[in-house]
DNA sequence: CTCCCTCGTTTCGATTTCCGAAGCGGTCAC
DNA sequence: GTGACCGCTTCGGAAATCGAAACGAGGGAG
């Protein structure tokens, strides 16, 4: 299937707005996972896939393929992969949804949810939630 | 299939965090493109599909029945849908991903831009990218 | 050297999701 | 009545995804 690039009509918009190419792009399973799981420094094929959850290899390739066609991640000589700054800027623009998503676990699920097979929610130690592998930004946030 | 919501296991993710149930959620196709055509206000069944570029009414009321289910839209008395307060954060919350989808339009757009089969490619000012809609009633954006 | 393990990647059949068109019952205007 | 919307459902076929197996390449151990 054609990566999205904006400028070209995409699944479900005939127009090529950027923002329906990245919609279209970041909404295939598991390109938004990739994102985040490579937040932390660039990985290979495999060590990826498992912090992925084991996601079908076959999928993953093709995801790599597209986000390197997108120009999101490219791949180092040691053949792993790693965001690309322009990656870097998209996986920022995710923080606000990390937010939301806590703030969303807090609304409808006030008390009754004990998600303590995890650390979730409430605790800032696990460098997985909203945590930058750089402390030192001051970008766009 | 389930809706995802935080604190239980999703698709791809044996913990139940938020922002992994939150990727599971609007990670399917759609489910994205719902949440920005209501950022005007409410809309019907029909009206919404035909701003979904006439996505398939299938998958839309599986989408809506998700959305609701997860509080981030709920239905009118004249059975419009509308975004809650939490669906309005999350919508806002996409935001930033617009503006980076600008960005990556301007950065990879300039070399590879011969996508010529529609009318693109080249404006930098689209008036309907990040613009959040209704301006003529001074919602609370 | 062989044995074993990991790596990136490809292939293929089975399952799940998505599509798209048709149809249902309902309301309202003509 | 007819026709045009509406919210919503059903169903067959197309497409995306899964999951497991396999490949050659590389590396370390014996």
């Amino acid at each position: 299937m054609a990566t999205p690039r904006p400028g070209n009509p995409v699944r479900g918009s005939t127009t090529g707005r950027p923002l329906m190419a990245a919609l279209d792009l970041f909404g295939r399973r598991w390109s938004l996972r990739i994102l985040w799981e490579l937040r932390a420094g660039p990985l290979g094929f495999r060590p990826l896939q498992k912090r992925c959850d084991d996601m079908s290899s076959s999928v993953m390739r093709q995801r790599l393929t597209e986000l390197l066609d997108a120009q999101v991640i490219h791949q180092l000589p040691d053949s792993r992969y790693e965001l690309t700054p322009l990656g870097q800027e998209a996986r920022h623009a995710l923080n606000p949804l990390a937010r939301w998503a806590e703030r969303w676990a807090a609304t409808i699920d006030p008390q009754g949810a004990d998600h303590t097979d995890d650390q979730s929610a409430s605790r800032v130690s696990h460098p997985d939630t909203v945590g930058d592998g750089a402390p030192e930004r001051g970008s766009a946030d």
